[in-house]
RNA sequence: GGGGUAUUAGCUUAGCUGGUAGAGCAGCCGACUCUUAAUCGGCAGGUCGCAGGUUCGACCCCUGCAUACCCCA
């Protein structure tokens, strides 16, 4: 079947039009085309300004969009263009714009991208327009957009077609130009604090720094072996070594884990490290950030995230994870225990108990369980077990606990932060006892990294370490419910062709594999 | 991994207890030089996600598959 007969009565109809342009000397993919304004700068400039007063100022602008309206009036006709500021009408009259352009007006579809020139008026019901006095076609659009009124609801479709979400649901424009200016403003604020940005590798040898299970991939002329990063953490941690004090990265990190409204495949992390400095230091830190942030993008520290009011400023509540748990559910784990009787208590409790597990694992457990989704105004919740904190040091007075915090907003974490260890001897220790639970079959156990434990061998300083999870940080800030609302292109399946090409691509990843 | 819901024209959707699919927008032809979900007259557009099954007859019932969303682990 040719490529023609596949093309729906719309399409073909476009591409007639395309070739009556072409015959009429017209160039359906137009040139550059000069602005001078935007549709929002007009409506800004113009808005308040009297009808009379625009009429005897002839005022002349340029202005190019996307024709998201027309309505038609024989030898005369409205239209709205839409750029990437907002919309305006235009108003095209044949005896303005002459008799080959309005022909080529009338032509034009919804959706296709024009060049105005004209000058400012306003129509008799008030709206601010510009009147045509050039009108350019700078690029046909050969399929039709989604329908004016309701615009583009499937999901589906919004994900995988995002441009035409973008196109269709201004809200969803607004969104990513706060995840922009989100993490300008991270950016600005650490740098006028004199942090560092820096760029680590996104392929590893060995994929650390955090638990979780990684992609794979391979380098053909080394033949070897390559992880996508799970975190940034430990060349972070390097560079502390090295000398670079106070160093920061936000990139892209990878997980292989399942899909849901919280998580992405790839998603994008800050962190962050400062030497001689602890968790204390980078607690005031974080909500300092945070808080600024919100300030500065949306002016308020009050927001509402799905039907909850959140207050982000500081200062934010710090409790003890263990007390926390004491708080929710009346369970004491400050006692000293065996792990048995850790494990009784959750029994007791109806918590699953992981094979192999110890009374910090129990801790953990009892946290995420019943206190986790509580936390919904931000809270520091610090003191993690050392059995799940491989990175984190050892608080001086409970040697069971780490100095180390996890941001809760929303029930969600938001953040990850400790006071680093520095002992590389203690640090072996972490990793042989991950070692040990990976051979327990819990393949988000950390992996032993020689590399890494050189590198503290020569001597890193105390540092503090932070991460954010960007993604998070930006679905609370914008209300957003689901991660695919603050991510352009959320991963989503690949849609099979056929079931025999779906066939064939499963026998090549087994050959890869 | 388990459960639920959805998939009908380019888009937004209706479709009763099983009787052979209806609309709005968009589109096409015509009218219209201040319209704004423009209006008026006419026209066209459907593999009802895919593959089987039950039935005289399936958008509707059953099974499997695909994709998406929600809940649970």
């Amino acid at each position: 079947m040719s490529r023609q007969e596949e093309l729906s009565e719309l399409e073909q109809i476009r591409r007639e039009k395309l070739h009556t342009l072409r015959e009429n000397g017209i160039d359906p993919f137009g040139k550059r085309f000069e602005r001078s304004h935007t549709a929002k700068e007009i409506l800004d400039q113009y808005d308040e300004i009297e009808k009379e007063q625009l009429d005897e100022q002839g005022i002349e602008v340029s202005i190019a969009g996307r024709m998201m309206a027309k309505r038609g009036q024989g030898k005369a006709g409205f239209a709205h263009l839409q750029d990437q500021s907002g919309r305006i009408q235009i108003y095209v009259r044949q005896d303005q714009v002459g008799e080959q352009a309005y022909d080529m007006f009338k032509l034009c579809d919804i959706g296709d991208i024009l060049g105005v020139t004209g000058v400012i008026f306003k129509t008799k019901t008030g709206e601010t327009s510009v009147k045509a006095k050039e009108i350019t076609l700078l690029s046909k659009s050969l399929r039709p957009l989604p329908e004016k009124f309701h615009g583009l609801k499937d999901v589906e479709t919004r994900y995988r077609k995002r441009y035409l979400d973008l196109i269709m649901n201004p809200n969803v424009k607004d969104t990513f130009i706060a995840r922009s200016l989100i993490l300008q403003s991270m950016r600005r604020y650490l740098d006028e604090r004199g942090y560092l940005e820096v760029e680590t590798p996104t392929m590893h040898s060995i994929p650390g720094g955090a638990a979780a299970r990684p992609f794979i991939t391979h380098h053909n002329a080394l033949d070897m072996r390559l992880y996508m990063r799970i975190a940034t953490e430990l060349h972070l941690k390097r560079l502390i070594v090295g000398g670079l004090e106070k160093v920061y990265e936000i990139g892209r990190i990878f997980r292989n884990e399942g899909i849901s409204t919280r998580h992405n495949p790839e998603f994008t992390s800050i962190e962050l490290y400062e030497a001689y400095a602890d968790y204390k230091d980078i607690m005031r830190l974080t909500e300092e950030l945070i808080a600024h942030i919100a300030q500065d993008v949306f002016g308020t520290t009050l927001f509402d995230y799905q039907g909850h009011q959140v207050e982000l400023k500081p200062q934010w509540k710090r409790i003890h994870m263990v007390d926390a748990i004491k708080e929710v559910t009346g369970v004491d784990f400050w006692p000293q225990m065996s792990d048995e009787e850790a494990v009784e208590l959750a029994k007791k409790h109806n918590i699953p108990v992981p094979p192999g597990a110890k009374y910090g694992h129990i801790v953990n457990e009892f946290f995420e369980h019943f206190v986790e989704e509580t936390l919904i105004q931000p809270t520091f919740i610090y003191g993690h077990p050392v059995e799940v904190s491989p990175l984190a040091k050892k608080n001086e007075e409970d040697p069971r606990f780490t100095d180390r915090f996890e941001l809760f907003i929303v029930g969600r974490e938001h953040a990850n932060a400790f006071t680093e260890l520095n002992d590389p001897i203690d640090q072996r220790q972490r990793f042989e006892s991950q070692l040990l639970e990976r051979e327990a079959g819990n393949d988000e156990a950390h992996m032993m990294d020689e590399d890494f434990l050189e590198s503290l061998e020569y001597g890193m300083p105390p540092t503090g370490g932070l991460g954010i999870g960007i993604d998070r940080l930006v679905m609370l800030l914008t209300d957003s419910p689901s991660i695919r609302d603050v991510l352009l292109f959320p991963l989503m399946r690949e849609r099979t062709v056929s079931e025999q090409s779906d066939e064939e691509a499963d026998e090549g990843i087994m050959e890869e594999a």
